[in-house]
DNA sequence: CGTATTGCTACGATAAATGTAGCAATGGAG
DNA sequence: CTCCATTGCTACATTTATCGTAGCAATACG
């Protein structure tokens, strides 16, 4: 495996700016919605492809590895993904986008 | 042209969660991007070309059509491409993660 | 008129995602 | 041990998205 990203790979980091590379990972299909799929609780690969409407397991590994190697998700021992700590906190980020998407909702069927 | 979404068309709103269509619509190359680059002022289509790294115009005006018509991104009446009142509150809710990507950068390179 | 912007589009080439199928490895149940 | 179900993961052909380059019509200034 071992495909690195971790030191100095990422598309967009090109311009030294790690929000760049932030903004980049997760702005590939699937990045953002596997993250939050996992907020919650860890899913084996087979669980996390149900919650995510039946993805192509081809792009759900390759964005599972990539989000490995950034170090925000782990393959559990007895199997599974998880969130790390790190993980954890980007997730937390990412939380006010909930009550977000809900005044948005409205905003758009008004 | 009249491409989609206006009306409940945004890709992930299957499942009836707008934070899903959210996720989605974000989850596509250089619309975090676009955003991020909005945040402070408004640019011309060429100007934000050039801040997203010289990205195809083609995907340029897909995302900012996108993002117009979820009511993030407006067209100026001289020109140029702003954030909505919507737009920024969605930034504002982007603006914890600079902070963590300049964490994360430090926990990569560790 | 020429020139230099603006937003935006056409289109062939390339990269990425989809959908379906299946692999090797692990862990019971009989 | 065999059978079967599950795990994470991969192959591969098809479809879709993005890239890169070029260029359009409209507007403005001299």
């Amino acid at each position: 495996m071992a495909k690195q990203a971790a030191s100095g790979g990422v598309r967009g980091s090109r311009t030294g700016r790690p929000v760049m590379a932030l903004l980049d990972l997760l702005g590939r299909r699937w990045s953002l919605r596997i993250l939050w799929e996992l907020r919650d609780a860890p899913l084996t690969s087979r669980a996390l492809r149900t919650a995510c409407d039946e993805a192509s397991p081809t792009v759900l590994q390759a964005r599972l590895t990539e989000l490995r190697e950034a170090g925000f998700v782990e393959l559990g021992d007895g199997g599974g993904y998880g969130l790390t700590p790190l993980g954890r906190e980007l997730c937390e980020t990412f939380m006010p986008l909930h009550r977000f998407a809900e005044r948005w909702r409205s905003k758009r069927s008004a």
